[in-house]
DNA sequence: GCATTCACTCAACAAGTGTTGAGCGAATCG
DNA sequence: CGATTCGCTCAACACTTGTTGAGTGAATGC
């Protein structure tokens, strides 16, 4: 019943998706340095000399998962829009409303902290969200301040709520977090005055 | 000069006191995981098997230099204030205004999403604040889900200002980002309309 | 059908980890 | 002064880590 016929190349691109997917879900769960190759391997039920073979690297390996699923910024090239779509497309963003966040982002997220390489990529990230958010913000006075303290809030409310698990957080649903976060976001963005 | 006759007991509590402060930095510094005993003895000019016999173990020596420095509250008793009295609080807690977070609370937050025991910590600490932010924000409804957010989203800001380093934060005065973060807060709180 | 490619495994190394027990030497006490 | 306490170091253990090179066996190409 299972007689698919899998070419070779074929299965040596499932293997390496499956070490790749491995990995994702490894790091999302323990960080970079908890995360063993051997974790890894064993969890694609392969050999651990293959994923150094495939990926050349334990941080290669890290950099791959992580990348292609940064912290997701929203949507491409919604750049021209006023102060309230960017709150509201600021709270349907860092999956605080779909869903979670992909393993590749909580990977970053878990390991920014501890490991260097991934703090760089988190702040690389997070650095072109804030420019985004100022620039749809207007030139008014210390927009990327504010822009600053809406992402850093974000990511401090996700981490709360997805990595920290507070009970708080974690026994609320994603839309009622949104709300209680909307009116703060409204008033850095200065919707109202300013 | 330095000729003062220290006795035994004495030379013995400041060399433990010496340790202790070579961890709080180092773990600090590199969280949990990325300090070495052998890194903390180096920096206290100590044998590592000085460390395991004054601490017990690396996991011991973690929760001492942790302890006695959570993230800071504020104060001990101002409990009984209103929503205005809370968000000014909050915006002189972590260290935003005067000087930086103790070593201590840095090395808390550092480890906190890749050490288990660290995370523990951590979300009794913050679990407590919630409680303490909610009872003072009043009856009001949400007011716990307010709270977490407060708190989260003041650690996100901290972290990027701190930990991260992300550079618009960085570059920031903390007096300039309490100011950034007051309304905020205020919405947070209530404080306008009921 | 045969040689070759290639996905994959085995066994091992070298470095670094937390941790331990024996021991040294100076301060302490009688 | 002699015995003893005790702060402290040395050397080593058992283990885990990332990483490597040789090897195996089945799919592939001619």
């Amino acid at each position: 019943m299972s007689d698919t016929p899998t070419t070779r190349a074929e299965r040596r691109r499932a293997t390496e998706a499956r070490i790749l997917a491995s990995a994702r879900t490894l790091f999302a769960e323990r960080g970079f340095d908890r995360t063993t190759v051997r974790a890894v391997a064993a969890a694609a039920e392969v050999d651990p000399a293959l994923v150094m073979q495939y990926f050349g690297s334990k941080r290669d390996l890290f950099t791959r998962a992580v990348q292609a699923a940064p912290i997701p910024a929203g949507a491409d090239g919604s750049e021209a829009a006023g102060p309230d779509a960017v709150v509201e497309q600021l709270l349907t963003t860092m999956g605080l409303k779909l869903g979670g966040l992909p393993d590749g982002a909580v990977a970053l997220l878990r390991s920014m902290l501890t490991d260097p390489a991934a703090a760089d990529h988190a702040r690389g990230t997070i650095a072109k969200q804030i420019a985004g958010i100022a620039a749809a913000l207007g030139p008014g006075p210390d927009a990327e301040l504010r822009a600053a303290v809406m992402i850093m809030a974000m990511i401090g409310v996700t981490v709360g709520h997805q990595l920290l698990e507070v009970d708080t957080l974690r026994d609320a649903s994603p839309d009622r977090i949104a709300a209680a976060l909307r009116p703060a976001f409204r008033a850095l963005a200065g919707t109202t005055d300013g």
